[in-house]
RNA sequence: GCGGCAGUGGCGGAAUUGGCAGACGCGCUAGGUUCAGGACCUAGUGGGCAUUGCGCUCGUGGAGGUUCAAGUCCUCUCUGCCGCACCA
């Protein structure tokens, strides 16, 4: 090999040394201090995109760093292989969804390979395997047993264009959130994950947490959204029932109507056989239309209509018309609400718009407000007016005595209400785990037992072109005995939302050819929690909820230990080109492909973790790559111009250091290897523990040329590279490791510890500080390190520069910053 | 509307605890050196004014304030991005 930076060769035969090495299988080792590193697995879909490099070049940086800081590293990788994209290859190219997804990931897997990542490959899980998703099944049993998994008839979410149920969190703007079509309600029977069991431990434990980004827990916490009140119990005239749930129990003297959502059940009875049964029905029949094309509008106008009947406020004994509007859901609450106009914007634009009546019952300080006149309904704190024996009170204060008052005479009670919905599971689609549940006409829906997984996906399949599943027409899969009675019986077809499958893998990483339960407890116990989970922001609610859900699930069940799954949490930014997200239809991708074989796979990590901060958007600049790649040449010649002069690694002693360009480098590298350390452990600040690098490199450089070859202080020199190739190692782990042979005669730079500094070489003879005239830099001045502010303030003081500006003005004092700078004050 | 984040040269970004704004890199300019080829080396590079000097002055979205000292703290305000959005 000449002398040139050959990075394909270089690369591929680092990565083959690697893999023969095992050099990153891990083992438990409860003598070793353990790290869980985990990047979000992908989706295989075929190929790598940039966003994935960064991710994972993120990753690679810190599992090599803790690495070499003697942590026991546990880093893998897998695929998240259900999905639908497989079945639309299938209709659309006719391949078999299991053979396109395999393709994929074996595509893939190259190519994350050949960026250098240190996974322990013998670990990969693949969440469409028999052995992984006979688990996944397995989990679906445990939790059905822990009542935690039931079948319910509801309104729930359906996109016609993809033939199958959407869960609540995959809604976006009422459309898909896959396809963007827009979603329709359908009543049917599906799987659900009682979620809603743990809102408030999923949204106090969020307090656990300070190792994730305060956005993320924001957007959690507004998902479970949490709102404490009281149900009241109304009642409509003909006697039934209509409790509400209000936060605003102190205005209940000003109810002036009361509202249900339109598909509430109430609102056939009340109307049936009366003047109002058809026009209500004719309303219904509107909505429902509207429902399904215009919710996305912005401001929807609120539109309503009486139903005839009345309702008896519990407090006042008072007497209010039952109305529907479109504005009331019937999935919060109770589907109903009492109507405050003058205290809730919704209901004063409803009531003026309807004519209905408005009661100012809160009087904010110092204001007057006229219920007739009022534009504007005032939410605020004030001062109980009209509320009978709970006038004069303030807010706060109303609340607390009216929630009692009401519990104490059995009008209702306090209650806290979420906006968290139960978690849909259930998918009409074909390429996922399916449910092991069978369905007899005498027993029921029985579960299937444990000993009889995994419920297998048959593989060769047909698809209909309607996007139906084909397992409803699979007759091998879909007849069956059913295990209680062994009667005949039918499988359930559906099969589980992937989200399913991918909030437990990182527990299956801790025991991936576990053959008798999901996880083994005892390996979960030493790898949990992850220590340091990295991907993208956009899972900020799904995947980051549901995991933390199985988690804190399997816990109660007593499968592990561990309450919640991601320690520490970083959300990196996306990767941009033309201010915009790579994207196929705006023709601004960039393949990581291209770049590695034009520069490497060094280059290409380089580039990623130096042109921004890892949470931060990035850009990407062609020309910059190049910049990076020119870095790494530079090091290349650095390193292989002086390869003879500073062969051998075996010397551990710390060189001599003798005259002031040595000192100078000698300081140098201990400040980088302290940046650099800081920059990386601390702060993940990866773009300026590269810039530390490059000064060092620079400096290095500096002190080649400056001083001449027979007196340059060799053991320095020697030293200098091997804390060069060790800091580079985790960033581009093949130049460092090509390099490191290079000089040491063997591999093993990866092996190595990572470099400590000495605070004694920090230490220099003269600082120079900054002197300011009244807050302006006008000189700068050597000082001695040992010297006092007195003597520092003196010989300030006698600069030129400064007594020329001091003139005839009155020095009103001195401030001498240790180590910054010394301003000095006149007048 | 509510919540979160951000605004610094031509560009990406530094400034970690209130202490020299613009590190490092890209780009650009000039010179050198090879042109064996994605070069390399040296010097310069925020604006304006001076450039026979070493200096002066303005400058971190905008306006105020606190301080010896503000990109950083406080008040008000503008802009952009992201998330949620009839949640009673």
């Amino acid at each position: 090999m000449g002398n040139r930076y050959n990075f394909k060769e270089i690369e591929r035969k680092w990565q083959k040394y690697w893999a023969e090495e095992s050099q990153y299988k891990v083992y438990e080792d409860p003598e070793r201090e353990k790290y869980y590193l985990l990047e979000m697995f992908p989706y295989p879909s075929g190929k790598l995109h940039m966003g994935h490099v960064r991710n994972y070049s993120i990753g690679d940086v810190v599992a090599r760093f803790k690495r070499m800081n003697g942590l026991n590293v546990l880093h893998p990788m897998g695929w998240d292989a259900f999905g639908l994209p497989a079945e639309n290859a299938a209709i659309k190219h006719g391949t078999p969804p299991s053979k396109w997804t395999w393709q994929n990931i074996n595509s893939m897997r190259e190519q994350l390979k050949s960026m250098g990542f240190s996974y322990d490959w013998d670990r990969e899980v693949a969440t469409c395997h028999p052995d992984y998703y006979r688990w996944t099944q397995w989990l679906f049993l445990q939790l059905y047993h822990n009542g935690l998994a039931y079948k319910s008839k509801s309104a729930v979410n359906w996109c016609p264009s993809c033939n199958t149920v959407l869960a609540n969190e995959q809604v976006v703007n009422e459309g898909c959130e896959r396809c963007g079509t827009a979603v329709i309600k359908r009543d049917l029977e599906q799987w659900m994950f009682r979620i809603t069991k743990y809102a408030d431990r999923l949204l106090q434990d969020l307090e656990l947490l300070p190792g994730w980004p305060e956005k993320v827990k924001t957007m959690q916490s507004n998902w479970i959204g949490r709102s404490e009140g009281v149900e009241i119990k109304f009642t409509a005239e003909t006697g039934d029932p209509i409790p509400v749930f209000t936060t605003r129990h102190d205005t209940v003297f000003g109810v002036t109507y009361m509202v249900l959502a339109p598909e509430h059940p109430l609102v056939e009875k009340v109307t049936r056989g009366t003047e109002y049964e058809k026009p209500v029905r004719d309303f219904l029949e509107k909505m429902r239309r509207t429902d399904e094309t215009q919710r996305t509008a912005e401001d929807i106008e609120k539109e309503g209509m009486f139903t005839g009947a009345y309702a008896v406020n519990p407090l006042t004994g008072e007497r209010i018309p039952i109305w529907i509007a479109n504005y009331v859901l019937m999935e919060y609450g109770t589907g109903a609400v009492m109507a405050v106009p003058a205290h809730d914007q919704r209901d004063l634009e409803f009531a003026r718009k309807y004519g209905l009546p408005v009661r100012v019952v809160v009087q904010p300080d110092g204001e007057d407000l006229d219920p007739n006149t009022m534009t504007e309904a005032f939410p605020g704190d004030g001062t109980a007016v009209n509320s009978g024996q709970f006038s004069g009170l303030p807010t706060p204060e109303a609340k607390e005595k009216m929630a009692d008052f009401i519990e104490e005479n059995g009008l209702g009670g306090r209650k806290v209400n979420y906006r968290l919905r139960d978690w849909l599971i259930s998918r009409q689609r074909y390429w996922g785990a399916p449910i092991p549940i069978i369905y007899c006409d005498q027993c029921g829906a029985v579960p299937v037992p444990e000993e009889d997984l995994p419920v297998y996906l048959p593989e060769d399949v047909e698809f209909k072109p309607t996007g139906e599943s084909p397992l409803k027409y699979n007759e091998e899969f879909l007849h069956t005995e059913c295990p209680e009675c062994g009667g005949p019986a039918q499988r359930e077809t559906d099969t589980m939302d992937t989200f399913v499958c991918s909030s437990w893998y990182f527990l299956r990483y801790t025991s991936p050819y576990e053959t008798g339960t999901a996880v083994n407890k005892e390996k979960s116990d030493y790898w949990m929690n992850v220590d340091q989970y990295i991907g993208g922001v956009e899972h900020a609610i799904l995947h980051l909820m549901y995991a933390r859900f199985f988690t804190k699930a399997l816990k109660d069940i007593g499968l592990i230990s561990a309450n919640e799954p991601f320690q520490n949490l970083l959300t990196q930014g996306m990767v941009l080109k033309d201010g915009a997200k790579m994207s196929k239809s705006k023709g601004n991708v960039v393949s990581p492909e291209e770049i590695i074989e034009e520069f490497g796979a060094d280059t290409a990590r380089l580039f990623i973790l130096f042109a921004a901060p890892p949470d931060r958007d990035l850009e990407w600049n062609d020309q910059a790559v190049e910049g990076c790649y020119r870095f790494l040449n530079r090091v290349w010649r650095l390193v292989t111009g002086q390869e003879e002069l500073v062969k051998g690694c075996s010397s551990t002693d710390d060189p001599v250091i003798g005259t002031s360009r040595d000192k100078e480098l000698n300081r140098l590298l201990h400040h980088t290897v302290k940046r650099v350390t800081n920059d990386v452990s601390d702060r993940f600040n990866f773009n300026t523990a590269i810039s530390g690098i490059m000064e060092f490199v620079n400096g290095i450089y500096d002190y080649i040329e400056n001083v001449d070859q027979d007196a340059r202080n060799i053991p320095l020199l020697k030293q200098a590279f091997q804390v060069l190739l060790k800091l580079l190692a985790p960033f581009t782990p093949h130049i460092a490791e090509e390099l490191w042979e290079r000089i040491c005669g063997k591999p093993g730079v990866h092996l190595q510890s990572w470099p400590t500094y000495d605070p004694e070489a920090l230490v220099v003879d003269t600082i120079t500080l900054a002197v300011q005239v009244n807050g302006k830099v006008r000189d700068h001045v050597e000082v001695s390190v040992n010297a006092s502010q007195d003597e520092i303030q003196e010989q300030v003081l006698a600069l030129d520069r400064v007594r020329e500006l001091v003139g005839s003005k009155k020095v009103v004092k001195v401030i001498v910053v240790p180590q910054k700078l010394v301003n000095v004050v006149i007048k």
